[in-house]
DNA sequence: TTCATTTCTTAATATAGATTAATGCTAGCG
DNA sequence: CGCTAGCATTAATCTATATTAAGAAATGAA
């Protein structure tokens, strides 16, 4: 569904590039300013914060055609909070989020622009209300149906910290069903 | 700060209709398509849902200068989730949010917007982050530093439903600090 | 293959926050 | 002006999830 939108991007941006990383490889760190977005063209990626404890905290997870980026980040030139990296060998096209800033880009660019804005705006609305409206089993059976095919792919103990939980409660919540 | 933009908006936008409501009017409710967007000239006003239980979630609030809307509702044509209404009595500006569709908007409009949408994006990070890792003490400090002067004009019990707690627990935080 | 490390599960215990209930407080309404 | 309904607080009990701990299973490296 990005990817009408992505081939204009891709297409037309001479500075985007193709790279491949290993599992387990780290794209982007907490604290820089994120001039970059992520297309991942093959693979499996994560983007996570840890807290002052040093827990980890899975914010989104970005399969075949999904862009993770920090937007906030770029467009404010503040220091992101997300750490980037590969849950599988990925290939990943990253491209600079500038055409934003400047007057290069065109209007029907913008306007598609603002509709995967608006689009990532209602699945974060979602998520907060589901966060403070559902149970933790609730929240896993909403995930199982959301992203049918992730579960094969992902540790459980990721699944537990993208849904808030720690591992052993969402082995509990398994047996359960 | 977003005065500039919705001077822009506003301005130039012939159907903007300024609005009087008194406290409790409700502004929007839940299911139908959110065509427009609401800004606070005056008052307080916030937006929520309601679950299977019947329990209210506040998503947001908005005092003077802000905007709400459910703008995935508008772009694409989904019925909200939202239910806005008044805290106050509140003077509101409704203006069509149909701009983002046409192709009206002039560039730097739709370069505005972007950064808006932008800015929203990562509010909702930083909320969907902090219900993941911080307690509801923690979220209740963070609410008190982030909206000092909003304590005093709403009830106990909204505080409560934005922090997803029950009144019983934050008077409990309160009677501690 | 074998050994070491990480992941998953199970169980016991601890705790944050929900629920229920009772009481005083406040504000809007007749 | 007094009454009533909603609001805030406190306390007792309950429950979902965290924490801790230990063993089993899977994965990865030598």
């Amino acid at each position: 569904m990005y990817m009408d939108f992505l081939k204009e991007i891709i297409g037309t941006d001479t500075k985007a590039i193709h790279k491949n990383f290993k599992k387990k490889e780290i794209i982007q760190k907490q604290g820089v300013v994120s001039k970059n977005a992520f297309y991942v063209k093959k693979g499996l990626i994560r983007s996570y914060s840890i807290d002052e404890k040093g827990k980890e905290h899975i914010f989104m997870f970005g399969t075949e055609e999904w862009i993770i980026a920090d937007i906030e980040s770029n467009v404010f030139n503040k220091p992101t909070q997300l750490y980037i990296d590969t849950i599988e060998d990925s290939e990943i096209v990253i491209f600079s989020l500038d055409y934003l800033k400047t007057n290069q880009s065109t209007k029907e660019k913008l306007q598609k622009n603002s509709k995967l804005l608006a689009r990532r705006i209602g699945s974060l609305q979602r998520r907060v209300i589901q966060l403070m409206s559902s149970s933790a089993k609730e929240r896993y059976e909403m995930f199982l149906e959301t992203y049918p095919l992730l579960p094969n792919r992902i540790p459980q103990k990721m699944i537990a910290s993208y849904l808030g939980i720690t591992a052993e409660a969402l082995s509990k919540i398994r047996g359960e069903l």
